[in-house]
RNA sequence: GCCGCCAUCGUCCAGGGGACUAGGACGCCGCCCUCUCACGGCGGAAACGGGGGUUCGAAUCCCCCUGGCGGUACCA
């Protein structure tokens, strides 16, 4: 099985391309195909090397790798070139207005032979002579694609149903040239909460986009494998070996699928939460550019959906933050002076000053002024990190050491006894 | 216009003649848990686009309509 993948050099892969090159991937890695990456577009402009790395960039970082390629279709040319004269000598095609055509038959009709939709016909006399080559002499789409698939040996078309109306025009081009089609399979196209086609305005539309967003590549891949295909009625979790196994062609829907950021903000949450704290801790590093996350990492975990979740709730734990002026008004009421400095001295003294001693001490606390938990907790959650919302209190206490947690408390309380 | 594809909760995925009172998940709502926010747990609302057939029986098969999408380029 040998099947290729053909993204065009855009420099942003589209979250649609991105499922394409899965699809293309799992079903070459289910069969023990050779998965062939071919870089799709005939205008060197467009295909520069700046592009084309970007593309390549996003494929490594979801961890799909090819085993021959990226081979442009610019460098091709001549080839192309090549075949265009076969046609033309053969009397398949002719030239027009400086363009070549290709003739197409008044009668019948090409039948498109679809994995998932089918047989598919394309009546003759809905389509015209169609132009292969520029009055430049430089090939078209068309036929730079029938002409790589046939050289590559390639059996498996797995691409976007915007390809299937295009499809016969290759069809024809592959017999005038003597040589059978491929398989094709016509994948459903990808559409944003709005129905229409996925775009730039919908957000993060690109694997580019996503990342710089904080989500995890495996959490995305597993995301996009299920925009168009199932398992089965139960299954949402799925590791890569899952996929290939459970992966089949003929089991993708044919209707088209609407990309849902927040359910994929949701599986990142849950493959973020299985993550060890330490390779959370390693992947937070290369997200932010900072170091010594590790601590950090642990306590913010539990509330975190994206990599990109992290500095807003955990900041306080790294570096110091200004006090929420809101947070401050809604907390520092009565009975926080005393709060504040009962807690101050309880941690104080705990020893050691771990997670089980801190919480007894602050728990401590409650008890000694009979007040509710909230009553001294959220007064030194303020003075700690600044804001009403933060992880676990005593997680993030320990976190940040006595020394730091002290001088913080000490400086709300000093705070507090000018506005007094 | 012409050609083609598609049609189950708001969304994704199941179900492909009887097991359907249509299942699971996200989101939403309520309750519980709880130091905030989350996580988690429990419960709820929520769908077979319409009309004709075929059949003892249709979400499922066929036809029509409607709607959505794609193509119809010397774009890819």
């Amino acid at each position: 099985m040998r099947v290729r993948f053909a993204p065009s050099p855009t420099g942003q892969l589209h979250i649609g391309g991105a499922r394409t090159a899965l699809y293309n991937w799992l079903l070459a890695r289910k069969h023990g195909g050779t998965l062939v990456l071919r870089i799709e577009d005939t205008d060197p402009e467009r295909s520069t090397p700046e592009n084309v790395e970007q593309i390549l960039d996003a494929l490594r970082w979801l961890e799909l790798d090819w085993d021959e390629g990226p081979i442009s279709q610019v460098e091709r040319a001549g080839r192309h070139r090549e075949q265009i004269d076969r046609l033309l000598a053969d009397g398949a095609a002719y030239e027009a207005d400086g363009a070549v055509r290709l003739r197409v038959p008044d009668e019948g009709e090409t039948v498109v032979s679809d994995v998932i939709r089918g047989d598919v016909n394309f009546p003759h006399s809905s389509i015209d002579d169609f132009v292969i080559a520029r009055s430049d002499g430089s090939a078209l789409y068309n036929l730079a694609v029938a002409v790589d698939d046939l050289d590559m040996g390639i059996d498996h078309v797995v691409r976007g149903e915007d390809h299937l109306s295009n499809t016969p025009r290759q069809v024809m081009i592959l017999r005038a040239l003597g040589a059978e089609p491929p398989i094709y399979a016509h994948l459903p196209l990808l559409h944003g909460p709005d129905g229409k086609k996925l775009s730039k305005r919908h957000g993060a539309a690109s694997v580019q986009a996503l990342r710089d967003a904080g989500y995890l590549p495996e959490a995305v891949r597993n995301y996009i494998a299920l925009l168009g295909w199932g398992l089965d009625a139960e299954t949402t979790f799925m590791t890569t070996e899952q996929l290939v196994q459970g992966f089949s062609l003929e089991r993708v829907s044919r209707s088209p699928a609407v990309f849902d950021e927040q359910k994929l903000r949701w599986m990142n949450g849950r493959y973020l939460r299985d993550l060890a704290s330490a390779e959370l801790a390693r992947r937070l590093e290369a997200h932010t550019g900072r170091s010594g996350l590790e601590a950090a990492a642990a306590v913010a975990q539990e509330k975190m959906q994206t990599l990109a979740d992290f500095w807003p709730l955990a900041a306080f734990l790294v570096e110091r933050q200004p006090i929420d002026e809101d947070a401050w008004n809604r907390v520092m009421k009565e009975g926080a002076d005393e709060a504040l400095r009962e807690a101050r001295s309880a941690l104080a003294e705990v020893e050691p000053f771990a997670l089980e001693p801190v919480e007894a001490a602050l728990r401590g606390v409650v008890e000694r002024l009979a007040v509710k938990p909230k009553q001294v907790f959220q007064p030194v959650r303020v003075a700690v990190s600044g804001s009403t919302i933060s992880p676990g209190i005593f997680e993030s206490v320990v976190a940040l050491g006595r020394e730091e947690t002290l001088a913080r408390v000490d400086d709300a309380l000093a705070r507090l006894s000018t506005i007094a």
